[in-house]
DNA sequence: GACGCTAACTAACATTTGTTAGTTGCAAAC
DNA sequence: GTTTGCAACTAACAAATGTTAGTTAGCGTC
């Protein structure tokens, strides 16, 4: 017998709607530049009442940056698991960037830009995480080479300069833009793979 | 007779200091996260006594976005009356904006992520002049279409690609680094060209 | 009807913040 | 030697900030 089980969500409709909330506030003013009573008159409810739902301010932050660097790991490591062509594998790599970022603005923006805001602690874990993503590029543009396909450059350059084309997606994309994630996701990927491929020089 | 002539600097040594203390300051903790009181005890006074020599916290922001924008457009004003060639107008103007981002690292870092705390009426004005600069490679990129060297692209999508790409070396770029400014900027101009020229495809 | 849970509230707290007012020591200018 | 002005100081202010304490209203469960 079929039932529809109502389990407990791990996370409030009310929580989340004050994550949603936050987050656009914090695109507007920066995470130091929203404070608590801004978050709370944006739900209508008063400061101290905020922390029926969330444990502190920087929760907001932590938990927004660590769950966007899951969702862009773990989306490289499908990749990598899946695929075998450099190329190809470079190509889905950065449509997954480019998802994940157009698919969570805000929460997209925050994580690019206001990382470094969080404690010591969490600043040094997502620093870490970080770094763990660029290893995942490195490693297909050194597969790439190896294979002959890609031209030999200086891997650390190449992996800042890629990321940074692909992070700069949160500081223009609008949902109701003239681009779909699709079309830019295509679009960059054509502009990178431009500067690696070996037919070129 | 020749006299050395002790013209009133028109910025003295005093302030000078302030800026570029606050500058490092912002950098690490960001232009709300910089407090007068953080300034003042890096060049060891008292935070009212910043004010004999700045206006307010304000200035400090606004001084360095606006003498930053005017480095960059005055580049691209030279680019745009000396040369012709659109290929080497894209080249000279990439070299220019590197060259002025890692000149002025502490001043380039502000400039490209504080700008958003403005007061409202310098804001508007900041991005008046940001576009005015994208224009300036607008140009350049539809030049390089008329002439059948470059490929038609979405004008906005490249130029906000392109200066996304150039503005994050302001991230990475170290002095004592193993790239000089130079040969950054040739990277990235090989970089940008090779998704722009249209022999490739 | 008593109990406990949830989610809101009011009030208050200790700090921190940018800035102003008023004062003082000192060196150059007259 | 007096005056002037710069650059530092101390003291203070009003506002804002993140957070805690304590209370209360409503609602489902025993």
């Amino acid at each position: 017998m079929l039932v529809s089980v109502k389990s407990t969500p791990k996370t409030s409709a009310r929580k989340a709607q004050i994550m949603g909330v936050s987050l656009e506030l914090m695109r507007k003013l920066g995470y130091q530049g929203t404070s608590m009573r801004d978050i709370a008159s944006a739900v209508k409810m008063e400061a101290a009442s905020l922390y029926n739902h969330i444990s502190g301010k920087e929760v907001i932050l932590s938990e927004t940056c660590f769950q966007m660097a899951e969702r862009l790991l773990q989306g490289l490591a499908e990749v990598n698991d899946i695929y075998f062509n450099p190329t190809e594998k470079l190509s889905l790599a950065v449509k997954n960037h480019v998802k994940v970022l157009t698919e969570y603005t805000h929460a997209g923006w925050v994580f690019v830009h206001e990382w470094r805001h969080l404690s010591e602690e969490n600043r040094l874990h997502f620093v870490a995480l970080r770094d763990d993503y660029e290893k995942g590029f490195t490693t297909i543009l050194k597969q790439g080479e190896d294979e002959g396909v890609f031209q030999d450059v200086n891997n650390k350059f190449a992996v800042l300069t890629i990321l940074a084309t692909l992070n700069w997606v949160v500081e223009w994309y609008k949902p109701q833009g003239d681009m779909t994630p699709e079309q830019i996701a295509e679009k960059l990927t054509e502009f990178i793979l431009s500067g690696l491929k070996k037919e070129n020089n």
